[in-house]
DNA sequence: GATTATATATATCATGATGATATATATACT
DNA sequence: AGTATATATATCATCATGATATATATAATC
């Protein structure tokens, strides 16, 4: 998927600053995809240019301007002609999987070459972690800020409960299956 | 990881070209990490420049010759100490996730903008391919020509029976809910 | 009370990984 | 006969990343 469209995407479930957008890549959307700054903010100012977003400046004393951008008609317009587009492709395409590059794995799979105190340590804190990712998707109360806006869609309901169930799964595979790398 | 690092554990395996390098990355490894070939051969070069790998040359008549690297004692012995300095990068990094790219989960989160077919199709085909990669994780016959060597692995297993059990869930889940995204 | 770290907020830039292309041939498919 | 795919290495333009710069407020630590 283009960073024009993703952007455009994201501004659809309301208005926001490329710091916000950033924070959702960080935050809710970290499992699925991310953008960085170095992309973020040349790709705004270019769909700002040709009015896929319009933005409004809010002063702030002494820190920079807060830009807040919301998509226009035509900006709704790209956006859902490049999503069919996108799905077109990833149809046609014949390749279904993600792009996964995952450190932990690789660790796993020298694990061989690892001392196993700290193959140990890599796998408690691996799985502590996930805990906590887990209790963060399964966790259906209010949060903080622009964040909300997601919660409450279809598609966002149905991904946090397959992120649930297979994270439920990794972990208890883990627990059960880890004295057999050793 | 870097690409050094992780060249030099796929040879610590066995003796192998950049192709078939390419070619696990492609293949089994295509879940947890990938290199392309414009990272792979520079990487192959530099490693034997500085004789952490050695390099046979098999001549194939009107092929490109075949440049068969093996790992060489200075290279394991890079390759174990680069591995315990990414395992405690990685505890020390508070970072445990895994850096993902997902067509898919992107279109799945955008999915209100498409048409029901058009959806529909991108599950079908999401959900026909994760049958086939469960497949391939729970095949455990012979692979055919360099494979195997990672097959055998205590690690290894650990892997597939948990890419195993993580896609299972997957299919099960999206194929129970996949009516309430319409 | 002083210092350090973190959060807000945008912008830019060097580095380097990717994806495409070039080159050359054999085999399999249509 | 013609097209596509597989083998095999190498190079390069393009562009995303991660780091850095700038500036301040607040929270935490000592």
């Amino acid at each position: 998927m283009q960073k024009e469209t993703l952007c455009l995407g994201l501004l659809s479930l309301g208005p926001r600053s490329g710091y916000e957008i950033k924070q959702m890549f960080e935050g809710p959307l970290s499992d699925f995809y991310s953008l960085s700054f170095g992309t973020i903010y040349p790709t705004l100012n270019k769909l700002q240019s040709a009015k896929f977003v319009s933005c409004k400046q809010h002063a702030q004393s002494k820190k920079p301007d807060k830009k807040v951008y919301t998509i226009t008609k035509k900006g709704m317009g790209l956006m859902k002609d490049n999503l069919l587009g996108d799905a077109s492709s990833y149809i046609r395409s014949g390749n279904f999987g993600d792009q996964i590059k995952s450190e932990f794995f690789l660790l796993l799979l020298f694990s061989k070459y690892l001392p196993s105190e700290t193959l140990d340590t890599v796998l408690n804190e691996r799985v502590l972690y996930l805990r906590q990712k887990l209790e963060q998707f399964k966790y259906d109360g209010p949060v903080p800020g622009n964040l909300d806006a997601i919660r409450n869609e279809k598609s966002v309901k149905f991904i946090r409960g397959l992120a649930s169930a297979l994270i439920d799964t990794g972990v208890k595979y883990m627990e059960k299956n880890r004295g057999k790398l050793s």
